[in-house]
This record gives structure tokens, sequence and C-alpha cells, in this order.
DNA sequence: GTTTTAAATAATAATCATTCTCATTTACAT
DNA sequence: ATGTAAATGAGAATGATTATTATTTAAAAC
């Protein structure tokens, strides 16, 4: 995991350098994504900033994560059924490892797609910017509960 | 591409097998998706089955679409943003490279992650039962187009 | 410290792909 | 031909996300 405060003054000098107001909402929420950890939801980030934040508003939220991602701050893992997930911590393409039981999430250590990136551009033409890797299966935990 | 009458035939095996009734939105659907080229999204499928069946509705394109997958007979590419993607024709994981812009999706040539995923096992702890690897990017027809 | 003002927020409505509901229709076994 | 459970068609419901707008606020200017 990177340095918490490395990411959060990383997020911070990104508002600054884009002309962004640091307001309250944007500072607390840069907060919880520099130490997200188990790649949160909005809603779960909108339950963290409750305590510290009862009168932020969903959109709010909303607006933030997606302005820290076009940064390049946040990486946004979209599903089609279920909440987007984010990942503060590590804002790059990354392989990710999914239990279809109890949505957890997590980081593999595993080689990178480089050489085939490089192969794939070479092949099809295209010119390739990002990629998406997911495995998905039952994690251990989820393996030895019964029923 | 995969010989479209071998396809449509096991659809229709699986729905014999499985109990499920031949109606003709069924195999109008089946011929469809076994030849399908391109990756459909539901919108497509639905507009391809007007000429030959106008009463047609789109629920009755979702239900099924979904029904064949279930006997895993085509792979749905899920998206965030944007309309499902559907295969008929190769209905198991395989790498995509999507474009970005005209949202064209193609079926490069490259290895498997077979032993990537077996690496991911080991790693974590985790059952894997499938994946999921997209490329995105743009392709050399976008590429070449001005603005 | 006040004032000013463009940007940000809170609250809520709108969007849109997908799923659900239910009255009607149909495949197919008898 | 008939009966019946399953399937369909039409449209309402769902739910995450995005848009709207009146109000509030950060921060620059004074």
């Amino acid at each position: 995991m990177a340095d918490s405060n490395e990411r959060y003054e990383s997020m911070v000098r990104k508002l600054k350098e884009h002309g962004y107001k640091l307001t309250h909402q944007r500072l607390a929420l840069a907060r919880v994504l520099s130490a997200s950890e188990g790649h949160p939801d909005v809603e779960t980030i909108f339950l963290r900033l409750q305590d510290s934040f009862p009168t932020m508003s969903l959109a709010t939220v909303y607006r933030n994560v997606m302005l820290f991602k076009s940064f390049g701050e946040v990486l946004e893992l979209g599903f089609p059924n279920g909440r987007n997930r984010f990942d503060g911590n590590k804002p790059f393409p990354h392989p990710h490892v999914i239990c279809i039981r109890c949505q957890k999430i997590i980081d593999p250590d595993v080689g990178s797609l480089k050489d085939m990136t490089e192969e794939v551009a070479d092949i099809t033409g295209f010119v390739i910017l990002t990629h998406r890797l997911d495995f998905f299966g039952i994690c251990s935990d989820c393996m030895t509960e019964k029923v």
C-alpha cells in the first residue's frame, strides 16, 4: 500500500495546480480516498464521510471522485451490475481479483501486461490507451463458509 | 469465426435439453446470435429481429439472451456506461480490444491467460472461475478520421 | 476585516439500461 | 381439439449515476 499521506498531498496539489477550490468536502474526500483499502464504492465513501461531515450530499461525492479521477488520482472500476468501485491508492491499471460472493476486491502481485499490450497494438492497429484485467472467483473466506 | 450453423444447432440443442419451448422468437434470436459478428448490443439484436419479427418485445430479447447465457451459449460483456454487448459466436472468456471512439469491439489473436490465472489462484487462494481482459484504445479508422 | 463573485454544494429531479409485473397468447403434451 | 404451464408483449419499476438549480462558500480584491 502506497503511503496515505503522500497520496493525500498529491491530490491536494492537483486541486491547486488546476485552480480548484479547497473545500472542506474535497479535502475530507481526499483523506478517505488516499487511505482507501478494499476499493470502496461511492456509498461506502459517503457513509465514511458522514461522521465528520453529516450534511454532505451524495452528488458531491460523485462529482469530486470523478474530479480526482480526471486528474489521474483515482482509478475507477466500473461494474454493469452493482456500484462502481474506486482505488485512490493505486490509481493506475492493474489486475484485480474479485469475489463473486462477498464482492471483495484484492490486488494480486502478478506480472504486468506490458508485452501483451504491445502485441495487441501490433496485431490490431489500435493505439492502446489503457486496459482492464479482472479475475472472478470465490475467496477462501467464502469457500470455507457453510452454505 | 465459428460456423454459424453449428452454433445455432448447439443453441437449439440446449433449449431442448433443458426443457424450454422452441418459440419462434427464441429460434430467431438463436439465428441472430449464432451469426453475430461485432458483438451486438440488445438494441441492435432487437432491430435486426424487427424485419422478420415486428411484434417482438425488447423484454423478450433480454430474457432470452440471458437464457442462452445461462447455458454458456452467449458471452456477455457488461459495461457500466452504455449498453452491454453479446458474443454468441465465441461464448467463452477471451481478450477484447475496444475503440473508445466508435465502440467497435474486436477479438485479437493473443496468447491465453492460463498461466496467469493459475498464478493468481496460487497467490490469492481464490478459486478462479472466469476472467475478463479488455484493452481500450482508438482503432485505426478513428485515428485517420479528421477531427 | 468586509465585500465581491465565480465556483461549489445540497437537495432533488431526470436519465436510461435493465428487470419486473401481469394480462394475454402459445407450444406442446394429452 | 383441448388443457395447461410456460412464454410473450407492453409498460411500469428499479437503481446507479448525472443534471438542475437555488443557496452557500472559498478566496481574491479592497
